[in-house]
DNA sequence: GCGCTTAAAGTCAGAATGACACTAAGATGA
DNA sequence: TCATCTTAGTGTCATTCTGACTTTAAGCGC
């Protein structure tokens, strides 16, 4: 009844995959969220772009999983990574054989636009707006609605935006992740009153010159650990 | 590289498990968070209780699965029933074989307090209250936390705490749901207000009559699609 | 009818939030 | 040099939300 292996039994397979964030300036400069995808080359859905991803390897964590296919398709460490959520219904993969079914633990993570810059491109593997997908794989498109679901909201209580940035930032920097994240302008005033008052991040004592305007503050993020706990 | 079938690879096995909960008056009537477990019968942790569960059928949701074993275990219909998280790390059983390796993806779900006094109980399949487990078999006894605190988090957004109630219920009774689980007095003034407010219930006109003070109005939850959307 | 208990409504102060005004400090250019 | 532009950074005000508490309503038991 309870669990202990069972290798007799018909099982689903099982794979992992992760939703990549960053974010990227667009043709006219603004901020938005972008994600890797990678071309299928076999069917099914041969040809269409997925989620980078691949089954579980026995002598490895979940997260790990995650961690390595997010290094095999951009080059990249994750400054954020969490479990999203695992999808398994049956009718995933329309008109596949069942055994052939596929539960797959989708992950998401977060890395630096600085560094997503200098990342892995090449014909099979390419970024795009999360809110301009072509038609994906499998339920691709629901997987990456949910993520960013959960990346909004997250935002919102978690210490997590300066997971997209460098090491210092100014309020501002920050304050456009939020904005490119939550899709819509923020107060500046009322942006910096919240977070100060959260104590999310503390001035370096820095100022950041050569703007056309008055210097501003350099902050960094107040330690805290990051990532998922479990 | 992505997903697709990969029988000839040694893959971790798939099992699915639920978190039950009810709630139940202890000795001093006082409600409290309860669930069943289920004693296991062979290695590894043979004799403990653990979680029910079982491996996910090939031709089954996972959300089925979760219900499946639910009516198993318990003899009941989950009121509302949702995914926890995939635990799959490689040292929930310690001292096991790599190739028994099981992931567990774990849903929690609540039952009527009303039809959770019918269920089943036996020898092998007990209730617990939830802050007086015992130790668990392997790692059950974190999944209940977290079950826990997925819990609490959720009835201060959504509306999910009349799924432990009958179809018409008072405010009190209601009340005394968030008290429970929350573990702290709520103040009945601010909590009408903020259920009302809120308006996840409405009145039925009628009251309840019985008691030795003034009859209170019975209200029922406002029409809302419960339980896991995905 | 009197006192007990809980229902239900109302009051008040402090915290959090959104909209907005105002001053500070640099660069730019006439 | 100095007015102007731009963003940094501070401050104000009204609204809403929240927790603590008061007051009145309406049944029951005696």
């Amino acid at each position: 009844m309870t669990e202990s292996a069972q290798s007799a039994f018909v099982a689903p397979n099982l794979a992992v995959s992760t939703v990549i964030f960053t974010l990227r300036p667009d043709a006219d400069g603004k901020l938005k969220v972008t994600l890797p995808l990678v071309r299928r080359i076999r069917a099914p859905f041969d040809g269409q772009w997925a989620l980078p991803g691949g089954p579980l390897n026995i002598t490895e964590d979940l997260s790990q999983a995650a961690s390595r296919n997010l290094l095999e398709t951009t080059g990249l460490e994750p400054r954020y990574l969490e479990q999203l959520y695992a999808f398994g219904s049956l009718d995933r993969s329309p008109g596949s054989n069942l055994a052939d079914r596929v539960v797959s633990i989708v992950y998401w993570a977060l890395v630096g636009s600085d560094e997503a810059a200098a990342a892995i491109e090449s014909e099979n593997i390419r970024w795009f707006e999360a809110d301009r997908l072509p038609q994906l794989a499998f339920d691709h498109n629901q997987i990456v609605d949910y993520a960013l679901g959960r990346l909004r909201n997250k935002l919102a209580y978690a210490r997590i935006a300066h997971s997209f940035l460098a090491e210092t930032f100014t309020l501002a920097q920050l304050r456009e992740v939020y904005e490119a994240v939550l899709g819509r302008e923020l107060d500046p005033g009322n942006f910096r009153r919240m977070v100060e008052g959260d104590g999310i991040v503390e001035p370096t004592g820095e100022r950041l010159a050569g703007t056309r305007h008055r210097p501003p503050q350099l902050y960094r993020a107040t330690n805290t650990a990051t990532g998922e706990t479990k």
